[in-house]
DNA sequence: CATTTTATCCAAAACGTTTTGGAATTTTAC
DNA sequence: GTAAAATTCCAAAACGTTTTGGATAAAATG
């Protein structure tokens, strides 16, 4: 199965290289008959352009990069998934490429392979997530003007191009629902403090505290990994205080399945004894046992539309919105309202 | 913040390209006092080569593919995560690259990506996942002697190289498991009897009935789609039934989640009235209420494992062993051990 | 000392595209 | 009927590497 180039295209029909790839690309300066020879003769030999020739000449890859950020091995949060798919289905509809791998935020490894990519041009652009306080990624990238898009923004002053979540209301909309339903004590498990999702959730959970006249009691705040595992220890550590939560309101959804578990082992019925609740609204929530009340991100609309951000980007096309702001849904299921 | 090209070091370090481009390499007709301050200028002045240069000049991509077989969009099975985790993991370890993109198994698109991926030499390899039986896939990988591994064999008469996970011995010790405590009513929950893995799993459900003395009822088998709401759906068929079924064995942790779910609306407690078994071994059924039965496979190592292979085949080595074959192992929880 | 071998280096070709800057032909305008 | 404009095509350069096939100088051999 030899490779087919332009080249026996050309001698196919007959016509110059030039010419082929002219018609190929849909210049105007080929006749149309001419044209079609072309396309249907390149069709039926099956001829597909050499990817590395044309990103040399173009000096553009086609490609963007995505780095998970995310340290356990063997990592297994839905939110990525759902990310991961909404990046790539709205790429290669766009005939570009995604490239992927992941890194253990803020490591030596991450720097590598952020700066391997794009010194060696192997992407044209990058999706950063999970954005820290602060973050040498955002200003790397600004840096070396690399186009970008993130789903948070950092606290350095880099202008912020992406999509963010409208936390404090949503956060709001969560704890009146708490606190309609007469709780009082309302704990919060977070994640680490350098996060920027952190900082937003937990501010917002704050606000929202103060706006229903509640005091913050830092006995009621514990930090964990966003994984079940430290959602079920930070929880443990909770439940077992003299004057326990009565409700426990969680950075993300992994960490709520973690301490709906924890709950669950200190004969507490979840939705009756305590209210759980959740942040990201990935697709199991909705089959937790008690289903779990969340507040849910569309993220796959979110990854897609990043991507169409950053590709305008690429083509130096004027963006109608540089920053944009999603308001996240609150799915309110039997873990808070049994 | 200007591209860096060999040129610019070989300017610097007053040497030809050829030499620099040789150093760098590491070809041993080079002098070790030159090789050492090409290495440090270029080290200095921050040179990486450059991708598609390289890649176009020696016919490789150093890119290996992988194509998520997944039909709804936004799917979200943690299986993919921790198997991408685990790809990207191995594969930057080796200082290559992973391509990414989803396409639904079977379709026009899934078609589309595999040929242009590979006629136009974007990546030297594929790994393959969620085999159908009739995979015109495989078949293709094979035409084009394009190096490809993959986590189960078809029917095809091809010879396979990949890890298969030995289903039958973890089902029947499953089954056991089961029949062990009473059960008689032991019914599966599948999914498209195309894939590879439902063939498998659903032989090796009836093997496990059979070992066990118990004759196979139509009625307790019924299909579902991979996820948790198809689960959820199919158990509900299952339990509406005059007899319906005292253990739940599911094709995966997703659907067994959903089963899970429409055991609690039938006011079915888990683990006491009825059983309900996963397979996979996801991170977040260790926190499912109760935590699930699962048959857990290593999915992160044989990610890891498949690109060792793969890479090895396109380095032309020789593989010390085509065809390997793991165990999953049994873990034995709550939900059917009540 | 002449010849061969070894150790270093390098010029030029090649990889397969896209793009530039015309050239040749045909059509339009006067 | 001639000049100008439009249409259609193409040769050659360029993108940044790696590799081939020597060239040169130094060392070893006889």
């Amino acid at each position: 199965m030899k490779k087919i180039t332009i080249r026996d295209v050309a001698r196919k029909t007959g016509l110059s290289i030039t010419t082929v790839s002219r018609a190929l690309d849909g210049y105007d300066d080929v006749a149309e008959e001419t044209r079609a020879t072309v396309v249907s003769t390149a069709q039926k030999m099956g001829y597909i352009p050499n990817r590395a020739a044309r990103q040399l000449r173009r000096q553009q890859a086609e490609t963007i990069g995505y780095i998970i950020p995310v340290h356990t091995v063997g990592f297994a949060d839905p939110f990525f998934s759902e990310f991961i798919a909404g990046l790539g289905d709205e790429i290669s509809s766009q005939n570009y490429d995604l490239l992927v791998t992941s890194a253990p935020p803020a490591s030596e490894e991450e720097r590598t392979q952020y700066t391997r990519w794009i010194q060696s041009g192997k992407v044209d652009g990058i999706i950063v997530n999970r954005v820290r306080l602060q973050d040498w990624r955002l200003q790397y990238l600004a840096r070396t003007k690399t186009p970008h898009v993130s789903m948070e923004r950092s606290l350095d002053p880099i202008n912020f191009i992406g999509i963010e979540t409208d936390v404090t209301s949503g956060m709001l909309e969560l704890i009146t629902h708490l606190t309609n339903a007469g709780h009082k004590r309302i704990a919060y498990i977070g994640g680490d403090s350098q996060l920027k999702i952190e900082q937003d959730r937990f501010q917002a959970y704050l606000a929202g505290l103060s706006a229903a006249h509640l005091s913050f009691r830092p006995e009621m705040t514990t930090q964990a990994d966003l994984t079940s595992e430290g959602g079920y220890q930070s929880a443990i550590r909770l439940l077992s205080q003299s004057k326990p939560p009565t409700a426990i309101v969680c950075i993300n959804d992994l960490t709520a399945i973690g301490a709906m578990h924890a709950c669950h082992d200190h004969h507490l019925k979840v939705g009756h004894d305590i209210a759980v609740a959740g942040f990201d609204g990935i697709a199991d929530t909705a089959h937790t046992q008690p289903p779990l009340t969340t507040l849910d991100q569309p993220v796959y609309d979110i990854a897609r539309q990043l991507v169409r951000m950053l590709l305008s980007m690429i083509h130096n096309e004027t963006l109608s919105e540089k920053q944009v702001m999603v308001k996240p849904n609150l799915l309110i299921r039997a873990s808070t309202n049994g």
